[in-house]
DNA sequence: CCACAGAAGAAACTCGCCGTATCTAACAGC
DNA sequence: GCTGTTAGATACGGCGAGTTTCTTCTGTGG
């Protein structure tokens, strides 16, 4: 039987969309990903996507979803810094590149069709780096390496939001060295700060 | 004689397209924002205005840039977090609502437009409010109120930063609790961990 | 094995907007 | 006035969003 399936239906064929619309995101971005181009990268057409998805940016949500969070291993490099500046570069990485675009774009259609509004912030707050900031700092403060600290939620969540802000306005990679500066002269001093209560 | 000039030129004419496109922006937002739209609410035509900024984005960065970019005053409330309250609140005021919709809608035609990017940044970067941090701080570092910081340039930056990204998530206004936790959960500890050194 | 419902896929269409090209009429400077 | 410049009107080509229509496949239930 050579499985002469031609046409996919149902899950088969929902991921092969969102494999192609995450395709087209790597290779063109956002801003250049028509509808068209997915259909067609995806083999398939138009109203199929249609079919599921109700725009652009929430099809393109979908396949950002439909890529597993990767909840990032704590590092444990035996010093605060050496694991928040890994941290840190995780996050970059994950941030990197086309994701800011992405971001960016979807951010703007949020006004046309505000019902994906919702749904973008949903994703950004719960972003999967919180809780991985009370680890790293716990084994510090375990080390004895660094005086206990009241994690509130916006601090837990300020590198994301640090990591994210920087590369939407630089719209490039971020480097080694503005992750040091973010570490050394934002991010070790607040936790400084916290712990003197 | 009634001045009977029907046809403006050169700076009135520049002058009249900056300031109807401000009040679309203001109006119906960058995503609904159309050469067609400004031109009409212009009293003008399209290719007046391509004739003077080659794309979308930058005229719209130019209408921003014709805005003076009101240095704030620095406040003076006798106490360092009143002060930051303040200023925290002016920033948020003028990044407010359809400000933030802006950046990310040119951020995403940076893409398509690269030359815009540069011009993007700059403007990010070069925000007003930067110095006034240290201003502030110096007052309160007098009042024996906190001790003295060498304030760094990403510090000095991030009230900035962290208003924008959250203008940026959140889409609508920011609302004073959400100042009063970043002053208090980020920016005032991040000033006593950066006090001692 | 067959029929039928439902979904895939192809194609064409409307619509809105971008950016350009063409034309004419007003204006400014001499 | 004469002349070069530029405003403003109009129309056009192109692209992509989102929709509609129709045909063709497919798997399920009888």
């Amino acid at each position: 039987m050579p499985e002469t399936r031609t046409r996919r239906r149902g899950v088969e064929l929902e991921k092969a969309i969102l494999d192609a619309a995450w395709a087209e995101l790597n290779d063109v971005g956002y801003a250049r990903l028509t509808i068209e181009s997915v259909a067609a990268r995806a083999g398939t057409s138009k109203p199929v996507i249609y079919r599921r998805w109700p725009n652009r940016a929430e099809l393109v949500l979908a396949a950002w979803g439909s890529r597993a969070p990767v909840r990032p291993p704590s590092p444990d490099t035996g010093s605060l810094r050496g694991d928040l500046v890994i941290l840190f570069t995780k996050i970059a990485r994950r941030v990197d590149g086309m994701m800011n675009e992405m971001i960016a774009g979807v951010m703007t259609e949020t006004f046309r069709h505000p019902e994906v509004a919702a749904l973008m912030r949903d994703r950004l707050v719960n972003a999967p780096f919180g809780k991985v900031v009370g680890t790293v700092l716990q084994r510090a403060v375990e080390r004895g390496e660094h005086p206990p600290v009241e994690l509130t939620h916006r601090a837990g969540r300020l590198p994301i939001d640090l990591i994210r802000n920087e590369a939407l306005i630089n719209g490039g990679s971020i480097t080694d060295e503005t992750i040091a500066e973010l570490v050394d002269q934002v991010y070790l001093p607040l936790l400084r700060g916290l712990a003197r209560d």
